[in-house]
Formats: structure tokens, sequence, C-alpha cells
DNA sequence: CTTAAATTCTGAACAGTGTTAAGATATGCT
DNA sequence: AGCATATCTTAACACTGTTCAGAATTTAAG
């Protein structure tokens, strides 16, 4: 560390230069945002640090490997997301309903991260331990958990959590991705994704709510 | 036609060959489903039908146009199979389950197809007319339809058929891709994919019963 | 049938990609 | 200081999507 009076070594002209791996994923997750996800490369990520094609290579094991950690981070923003969108002043079911809208405000917000986030190349093999897999399942934890706490206040229907949460969260996945990629996308403001989030929200908390 | 005694001019080596469109579609599929969707490749669909790089180009504008016109066969594939779901002798909430369900049948066992149905590079401009995106609302049109008959049989809520739609839509699709994306995807089966379609369709439907 | 036009395919080329290997340059450690 | 290590560049490889000029074949017209 050099003059160091900042905390980031702030990435002025270094000649190993200071930190590329991160400057590399911020070129990254721009690019993927303007350009979009399918003829995202890595030679312009490069281009965009002004960096080598190949130095990538000293931080990442391919393009994939820089995908998979964009991945991971992103779970990983996701879960904090769906964290704060539980804060403890709600009851349970207010609880439910504010992680459904915050997991497709996180996708509409974060459209190309969302798209890198699910892909079947991106998985290890089975039995492998999976970083981006874990990372995943932190994030469902946080709807899991919430649905427990919900059952325990017996707001909701006794029936197998883990049903209750695939339910839940495959409703959202599903909002989510249609609104990044059906037609439906190109005319999707922040308000509309908000006011489908909300409908189709309540519409699947209706169908566990505690009948009694 | 030659030799027409088959109603299929079978592909025998015929060297302005036969229909080299379909047996290109067919090609890319095959090649999909085994290589994947992400390094899908045009030189190896032409490779597979013994033609040049350049010969899809007469049939196709480009690699997007080929895999456009997938997508669209993919969709009224998957929109007759939904039509097939909605048989006449249930009751308006039984189609609509079956609907669901054939839904995601549909995406486990036409897995690259499904993958290549939803990307927002396919779609069009906006104002442009779009055989993708009329496809594709021919499809929801099934579910759409079957969901106003359940309403006016009173089975389900009188609430925006819109919306109804939108949230049923939702969980179907949503479960479709964390099956074919997530890492949930490399240890479901047939059963276990059409275990989950149901626990996540009833609960779904639960949510729109009418409530009186 | 003959000939002209249109269709369908090939071969060669171009720019751009992911990736690797060999060497240059800087960094940190002792 | 010097040495090992980490980092970057240059050059190259095989491969991709795509275009274009021309060969082969089919279709249509006279």
């Amino acid at each position: 560390m050099s003059s160091s009076l900042l905390e980031h070594p702030k990435k002025t002209e270094r000649y190993h230069h200071g930190d590329l791996k991160n400057t590399l994923l911020e070129a990254a997750r721009e690019l993927a945002n303007e350009i979009g996800v399918d003829n995202f490369t890595l030679r312009e990520v490069a281009r965009r640090a002004n960096v080598s094609p190949a130095a990538p290579y000293h931080h990442f094991l391919d393009k994939q490997d820089l995908i998979r950690t964009l991945a991971i981070e992103a779970f990983t923003k996701l879960t904090t997301a769906l964290n704060n969108a539980k804060q403890k002043k709600h009851t349970p079911l207010q609880q439910l309903e504010h992680i459904g809208m915050a997991y497709v405000n996180f996708a509409y917000t974060h459209q190309a991260e969302f798209r890198f986030m699910f892909r079947r190349e991106l998985c290890a093999a089975i039995g492998q331990p999976d970083p981006l897999e874990v990372a995943g399942i932190d994030a469902q934890s946080v709807l899991y958990n919430a649905i427990l706490e919900a059952q325990a206040a017996k707001q909701i229907s006794q029936d197998n959590p883990q049903e209750i949460a695939l339910t839940l969260w495959s409703v959202v996945h599903g909002l989510s991705t249609i609104i990044n990629e059906s037609p439906i996308s190109k005319t999707t403001t922040a308000t509309s994704a908000k006011q489908m989030a909300q409908h189709v929200v309540q519409a699947s908390i209706q169908g566990i709510l505690n009948k009694e």
C-alpha cells in the first residue's frame, strides 16, 4: 500500500495495477448490464480495465469462473436484500410478503446479474462442493426461516415448509424471469414491476394461509 | 420429387439436398439438448447436416434467426401440449391444474428448447410485429381461457383474470426454470419434477379459489 | 429440348472470440 | 541487495459468426 490516506488504494495508474480482480468484476457488471448476457465478452471486460486479453487469467480460471464469481456475489447481495426486507416490525406474514417483493425487485434492478445467477452451465457436478450452490441456499434460507416463523405463529398452513418454500420461490422467481426475458420486459417499468409483484405475491400467500 | 413412394422425400443423399431447412432445425434441437444452450454453435449444426458453414445462411438470416425459429416451433408445441392437458372431461378447476402440470412437464422434457423460448435477445423491438411474441401469447391464451371458464363456473375468484393468469403462469414458469437452471436440476428426475409440480400447482390454486 | 434465371451450396476469407505459452516487469521477502 | 513470486503483455492457436464470389443444381420459359 502506497500513499494510504485512502482506504481503497484508489486505482490510480498503477502498473501491476492495484487490484485488477475487483476492477474486472466491476467492468464485467457494467458490461453485462449494457450489452446483455449473451454477447458478454471477456476480452471487452479486459479492454475496459485497460488490460491485455490474457490478464484476467491471472485472477480467474476462465470466463465461466469470472461469471460464477459474479453470480456468487449477486447471491449474497440478494440475501442481504431479502434480510433487509424481513424487518422485525412486521408480522411473519408481512415478512413473507416483503421478502417476495424484494426478490422481484432485486431481479428487476439487477437484471444482468440475475440472469447470471441461474445458468445450468455454472452448476458444479453433483457431489462437488459448490460455493454458488451454497450462496443460493443462503438466499433460500431467508425465505425458509420466515416460513417457519409464520407457521409457528399459526398464520399459515402447517404443511411441509419445504413445499411451501418451493411454491413461493417458484412464483417470485417465475415473475422475475418473465419480467426479464419475455416480451413483457420491453414495456416493464419499475412501478409496473412492483404492481405485478404485489398482486402475484399476495395471491400466492392466500394459498398458504392457515384455514381454521 | 423422385421416387415418391414415401411421403417425406426421405433425405437420401440429395445434393441440393432435399429440405436442408428442416434438417438444420432437427440437428439444432439435438445439439442443443446434447451440448446445452451456451456453447451451441451454428457451425456444428451445419457439420451435423453435412453441409458447409455458410449453407444455413440460405435458410436463416443468422444464428439468432435459427434459434428464434426453434423457439417459435417450441411455443406451438407447448400450446398443443397445454390444449391436450385441458380435456373436456375435467372440471374447469381440474383443467387449470392439468394445464399447470403440463407446462412444467414440457419444460422438463424439452429443456434446451425451453431455454431458447425465453431470451430477451430474441424479443423484437417494441412496436414491431413479432411471431415469437404471438406464439407466446397463444400459449398463454390456453391458460387465460381456462381461467375465464373457471370464473364463469364460479370455481375461482372473480378478480382480474389477467392477474390470476400472471400468478399461475409465474408459478409454473418459476418452477420450470428452477428445475432447469438451479443446482436442483442435477438431481431432478421425471417423477420428482412431477411431484414438485403437483404440490406447487395445487398450492397456487388454493390461493385463487372462490371464497364463499 | 434448350437456354436463361433463380436457388442452393461451397471455398475462402475476415474480424472477433476464449485460451495458452513464453517472456517481460514489478512486488515482496530475507 | 538479490531471489522467488505474482502480475501483466505479446503472440499465437483453434474456433466462431458472417460475407462474398463463384460452382452446382433446379426451375421456368421459349
